[in-house]
DNA sequence: GATTTAATTTTGATTACTCAAAATTGACAA
DNA sequence: TTGTCAATTTTGAGTAATCAAAATTAAATC
């Protein structure tokens, strides 16, 4: 059987989930999936045992879920064609970054094996979307790069933004706005905790202040 | 209420159903229309009968369907978008033309309406797919040229290839490659009814001999 | 250890879409 | 006019996905 739309999504969230886990844990609790997919709580119950009973996940009653192989397998599929179609809009069509993630979200399910290898072979094999995320390769790896976030990257040196990790348009077009973009360079002058901001030196040595939250969001590389 | 992909195929269905009606017809026969969508009849009067619910429609049991202004609209929009999708996946991406038309098929359902004006811009407003068919305008317009077949144009004369009525991948290849593709010139030298067949002078003055029922899918301009 | 609470699971129901097979209809032919 | 038949509709059933609200569980608090 084909997974259905709604399937790959699943996967999708937990395979992500997966990734943002800190520490010891394992498992994604079956809450925070369900308020990845804006479902309510029972119904990711019941979907994610079906899931259980074809093999794609690990499922633990009250402590969470995880992808087998075959899950993580799919999963990395369906995030490589997001990612990869998120930069043809840019790059082909002409779209901004912050317009193509829902038409990704779509996408993702339908397009054929053939257009995401001719996609892929256009852009020439790119290693990250327009936001910087990872792009699986065609056998399912997600390449890792540990970077810092602008909380924790030392102060007083050049840093080049490498990954912007939140889809929401409004905070796609304030970075873009203030050329935070990835590939551009910046400094971190000061921060404060008292103020909960940030304060960075710009490309165009401009000065700015950011709050702590966004700054979490905004990676970087030495 | 938007419609899900389920009523855009119907909808679409049901609207080259009503094209291709000759004489006095005015109705879709559930028949058709089920076999079109490969599904049972039953399923399509009970869908049908929602679809008319729903102001979509006309319904009459036993006679057949055919679109009320609101279905019009909505399964142009549709149609518009699947032969702009084709046409882009063959200018922009470089797929062939008998490879776009399941991409197109799903795709047509999802893809938001900005990237569809961003394609329809890129192309430059284009009026025909890549198998000749007419794009719908904006607005709703289905631009209708009388074209003939290589059945009834006329004979010894030379004609333009405008348009292939047959989404088959293999027959689209057959036809690519004896250069029979929309915009070529040929000439029909002869017609036989006894062999049911219908002799070509193609644009190299290659001469060849196809089926009547392949020659009533080529339509061309004098 | 008992109690409260938050997360999770279960229950019961709904919507959308589909099929196979039985029943019906309407057109045409005998 | 009646019988036949093909097309169509109806019936009964099933799958996939969802929700709200009740019930349960496990963990934290008292
Ligand atoms: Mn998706
Ligand atoms: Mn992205
Ligand atoms: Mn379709
Ligand atoms: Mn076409």
């Amino acid at each position: 059987m084909l997974p259905s739309s709604t399937v790959e999504n699943y996967l999708k969230a937990i395979y992500v989930g997966e990734t943002h886990l800190t520490g010891g844990e394992q498992l994604v609790p079956m809450g925070q999936l369900a308020g990845a997919l804006g479902i309510a709580p029972g119904t990711a119950t019941t979907m994610v045992k079906a899931l259980s009973e074809s093999g794609l996940v690990v499922y633990e009653p009250y402590n969470g879920v995880r992808l087998t192989a075959a899950g993580q397998k799919l999963a990395a599929r369906v995030l490589r064609r997001h990612r990869l179609i998120e930069l043809f809009l840019v790059q082909v069509v002409g779209m901004k970054w912050d317009e193509v993630h829902d038409d990704a979200e779509q996408m993702e399910h339908v397009v054929s094996d053939r257009l995401i290898e001719r996609i892929d072979e256009m852009l020439g094999q790119p290693e990250v979307d327009p936001h910087g995320d990872p792009i699986p390769t065609a056998d399912g790896q997600l390449p890792h790069r540990t970077l810092e976030s602008l909380l924790t990257c030392p102060l007083h040196t050049p840093v080049t933004v490498a990954r912007v990790t939140d889809q929401d348009a409004a905070f796609l077009r304030f970075i873009e706005s203030h050329n935070l973009k990835p590939g551009q360079t910046i400094e971190v002058e000061a921060r404060d905790d008292v103020s909960d901001s940030v304060r960075l030196k710009g490309a165009n040595n401009a000065l700015m202040t950011i709050g702590a939250r966004a700054a979490s969001k905004l990676l970087v590389t030495g």
